[in-house]
DNA sequence: ATGGTTATTTATCAAACGATAAAGAAAATA
DNA sequence: TATTTTCTTTATCGTTTGATAAATAACCAT
C-alpha cells in the first residue's frame, strides 16, 4: 500500500474523490450502483456501494433523496431502457421465415437478458415482491409471446384461439429462459446458449406442425 | 418501588415460552426458520424470527452456534431431506410406458419444489452464491436427467451417447420448472401446472420421435 | 418441600445500518 | 484577488443487527 506520491510524503490521508458535474456524477452513481445491487442483493449497504466508487457515503443523499429512489433508479435502468423495440416489429416482420424470425429474436434476446447483472437484479426483485417482475412479465407476454403465436398461427394457417399465447410458446421461452437461470444464477456454464436457441425454436416448430396433422403419428402410447 | 401491583388484573407484561425439551425446541425453531426465511431471505433479523416463535432472540444461541448454522440447517432440512429416491427407482422402471412415467414424476416432483418455501429459499440460496444450488442441480443432472435420458434411448432403441443427458430433457425440465418459476417467484398463478407437464412430455415425446425418423418431413424450413 | 439442573429471559455490547448537519475545498463569478 | 457557489467530506445521530453474560424461573430428583 506503499504508494510513492511524487509531491513530498503524503500524510496519506484520503484519495478524495474529483469533483464532478452532478448529472456525471449521479451516471456514474447509477451505473455502479447496477454492478454493486447485482452483487450484494439489494440489502447491500450504502457504505460499500460508497467505497466502489471511491466516494463517501453521504454522498448519496445529494442526488438521490434515500436509498429506496436509488434502488428504484437502477429498476428503471436495467429493465425499461434495455427493452428494444426492435424485438417486437422483427416478430412480425413476414418478409422472413418464422423460424429465422424466432432464432434472431431470441439471439438478441438472450443477448440483453442472461447478463449477470439483468438476472441477478431480476431474481432480487422478485423475491423482494416488487411488482417490477409481474409488469415485465405481462409486457413479455403481450408484447412478445402474443406476437409469436399469433404469428405461427398466421404460418400455419391456424385460426388463433383468442388472443392469450399458447402453452407451446410458454415452453419454448421457459426452455430458453432455464438456461440462463442455469447459467448466471446457478453458475452452471455448461451448455452452448444458441445450441439451446435453436433446439427450442425447433421443437416448438415441430410441436406446432404436428398439431396441425393430428393423426400423424401415435406419439406418447408406445409401451417400449 | 414503594407500590403494590394490583394483585387481579393480569400485568399484561409478557407471555413467556412454556418451556419445552431440546430436542422440540430446536425442531420448532427450524420449522419456523424456514418459513421466516422462506419470506424475508436470509437477510430476515433474528429477533423477528424470535418473535414469530414466541421466544427471545438470545434464546436461538443456546440451540445453534450462530445464525449462520441455522441457515446451514434450513439447507439441509429443505433440500436434502424433501427429496425422493422413489423418483430415480420409478423412473427406471420398465412395467410402465416412458410417458406414464415421466407424467408421474413430474407429478410428484412439482409437488415438492414448486412449494413457495422450496422455490424462495432455492433462489435466495442461488443468489447469494452458495454452492447448495449448484450441488443440487448436479444431483438433479445425475440421479434425475440422465435416467431419463437413457431410459429415453431405450425405449426408443438408441444408443445412449455417452451418460450426458440430451439438450432435450434439460428443455423438458426447464419449460416445466419455468412454470414453477412464474408462479411462486412472479406470483403468477394462471396457467395448470398438470397441464404444463402433460405438454412438456408430449412435446418431448415428440421431438425424440422425430429424431429417430430422420426424414420423416422438413420442418423448421418452411417458408410459410 | 428442598436443592440442583437447565430452559428462558433481561440487560447489554460492539458493529453496521440509513440519514442529517455542519465544515471543508474546488470551481465559478466578480 | 476576493467573493460566492456548490461539490465533497467529517462528524454524528438514532436504530437495528448478531451475539454474550448474568439473572430468573421452570422442571426434576431427592
Amino acid at each position: 500500500m506503499s504508494q510513492s506520491e511524487p509531491p513530498a510524503a503524503k500524510p496519506a490521508t484520503k484519495p478524495a474523490a474529483k469533483r464532478r458535474s452532478p448529472e456525471a456524477r449521479k451516471q456514474e452513481v447509477l451505473a455502479e450502483a447496477i454492478l454493486y445491487f447485482a452483487d450484494e442483493g439489494f440489502d447491500g449497504g450504502t457504505r460499500g456501494l460508497a467505497k466502489r466508487i471511491g466516494i463517501t457515503q453521504p454522498l448519496f443523499y445529494r442526488y438521490f433523496p434515500s436509498k429506496d429512489d436509488l434502488v428504484n433508479e437502477v429498476y428503471r435502468a436495467v429493465y425499461l431502457d434495455r427493452w428494444q423495440n426492435t424485438w417486437e416489429t422483427n416478430l412480425c416482420d413476414d418478409s422472413q421465415s418464422l423460424e429465422s424470425r424466432l432464432l434472431q429474436f431470441y439471439h438478441s434476446y438472450t443477448g440483453v437478458v442472461f447478463e449477470r447483472n439483468w438476472l441477478r437484479i431480476y431474481f432480487f426483485a422478485g423475491l423482494k415482491g416488487l411488482d417490477i417482475n409481474a409488469r415485465y412479465l405481462r409486457r413479455v407476454e403481450t408484447a412478445l409471446l402474443e406476437p409469436i403465436w399469433a404469428q405461427t398461427c398466421a404460418a400455419f394457417g391456424l385460426e388463433a384461439t383468442g388472443k392469450t399465447p399458447h402453452d407451446l410458446v410458454w415452453q419454448m421461452h421457459g426452455a430458453v429462459f432455464y438456461h440462463g437461470i442455469r447459467q448466471q444464477i446457478y453458475g452452471d456454464a455448461s451448455v452452448d446458449i444458441e445450441a439451446t436457441i435453436r433446439l427450442a425454436v425447433k421443437t416448438y416448430l415441430g410441436a406446432v406442425t404436428s398439431m396441425t396433422k393430428p393423426a400423424d403419428r401415435s406419439l406418447g402410447d408406445q409401451h417400449d
